[in-house]
DNA sequence: CGCTTGACACCGT
DNA sequence: AACGGTGCCAAGC
């Protein structure tokens, strides 16, 4: 299952840290970026997956469950250490490539 | 089984 | 640089 690939890649992302659509869809060694976001919406294992670690490339949220809980996300990111500034992750870059931003 | 929708991404204006 | 439209892959109906 393509999906159940997702979650596994989801739940591989390390707290402080986010990752895209692009880069689970990369690193599943496909383009489907938009099938990963189809997959999370529905969302079979909802707490069991961080989802709410994943993004856009852009850095912004995205959605999460309905396209409205937004916010939630940003909480959820903050107490992981991710915050958002302008509807942005803060040093999202970095979060990405995994450096010290020091 | 086939068409439509969708938590995105990229190119064009 | 910001906004808009189109494209890709898979799941849902």
């Amino acid at each position: 299952m393509f999906a159940a690939k997702v979650y596994s890649e989801i739940s591989k992302i390390p707290p402080g840290r986010v990752s895209t659509y692009k880069a689970i869809a990369q690193r599943l060694s496909t383009k489907a970026y938009r099938a990963v976001g189809t997959a999370l919406k529905r969302n079979p294992d909802a707490p069991r997956v961080p989802c709410h670690r994943v993004v856009c490339s852009d850095g912004s949220l995205g959605g999460y469950m309905g396209s409205m809980n937004s916010s939630l996300k940003v909480s959820l990111l903050a107490a992981e250490g991710v915050f958002v500034k302008d509807g942005k992750i803060v040093d999202f870059s970095q979060k990405l490539g995994g450096r010290n931003a020091s």
